[in-house]
DNA sequence: AAATTAATTGAATATTATTCAAATATTAAT
DNA sequence: ATTAATATTTGAATAATATTCAATTAATTT
């Protein structure tokens, strides 16, 4: 056997996927051309990053999904863009955004279990100009990615 | 003009795409109809749940995102998935997990801007059982739904 | 070891996206 | 206001793609 599953999923999260047009005019009663260019428009303005999956992590085995809150060192406040975008490289961490009030940064971060994510803030997470985490472990996910689970 | 603009959004954030299966099997090196077979097996068992767009949401005017932490009532503590389940059904709210630590809930909202936001807080977040919330604002956003913007 | 089930694959077909050109509508310029 | 330029809509033709089917191979179960 060739299990591409893991490959699937790795396009997938990327993108690897596209518009039903004809699906779109049906139910918006329109003709299938003026949907076609109407969706290469928002794409050509950059309004449509990526068309991809949304998954039940739990069945791709990535269901430890924790909230991730991170106080940076006084060095960093000025410029915490670069360790953000640093962070944002890493393919487990969903979202990271620079937040208001007693923490600098928030993480979405998705591992296989506990000790995958352990391994995550001890190589990836903890390092230089991060001062303190706090970890809102996920018990159960309703939705996500604007997809009801 | 018919500006479906809106209309393609809203479809395109529930679903209303597909996986480009040519593209994959050129990627993958494998025959396409065995990339077929084995995408329609994971949409089977329920692995995928959806495809669909990430947008720029500061270009779609939804710029405005918020994490809400969320404390119930010591009645609720032990069924927090009513609530859960209830705010998962509005379109504004990306995502709803229940938490461990200080809070049961977390949201993630976007809004057009502080206003609409409020709004929401006023008429969705703040009902009989919620009975604190902290919010906390994204200045920036480097990635979301494992997409770099 | 035999039988059952699951996965792979090429060929044929059905469906869909895309291109093109023409018509219409919108916006900008005079 | 009128004209010119630009953007959008749309049907028809074509190109590309997904899907079905049947046969082969591989894996699993009995």
């Amino acid at each position: 056997m060739k299990d591409i599953t893991p490959k699937l999923i790795n396009l997938f999260k990327q993108g690897y996927c596209t518009p039903q047009i004809a699906r779109v005019a049906r139910n918006l009663k329109e003709p299938s051309t003026t949907i076609h260019y109407n969706i290469k428009k928002l794409e050509r303005e950059g309004a449509i990053k990526a068309y991809k999956a949304v998954f039940n992590y739990k069945q791709i085995g990535e269901g430890f999904c924790v909230f991730v809150l991170i106080n940076l060192s006084p060095d960093e406040y000025g410029n915490p863009e670069i360790i953000a975008k640093a962070l944002a490289k890493h393919p487990q961490i969903e979202s990271v955004d620079i937040i208001t009030g007693d923490w600098e940064l928030i993480l979405k971060v998705r591992a296989k279990n506990q000790e995958e994510y352990y391994d995550l803030i001890k190589k990836v997470i903890s390092r230089k100009g991060v001062v303190k985490i706090k970890s809102l472990t996920s018990l159960k996910q309703l939705k996500t990615e604007f997809v009801e689970l």
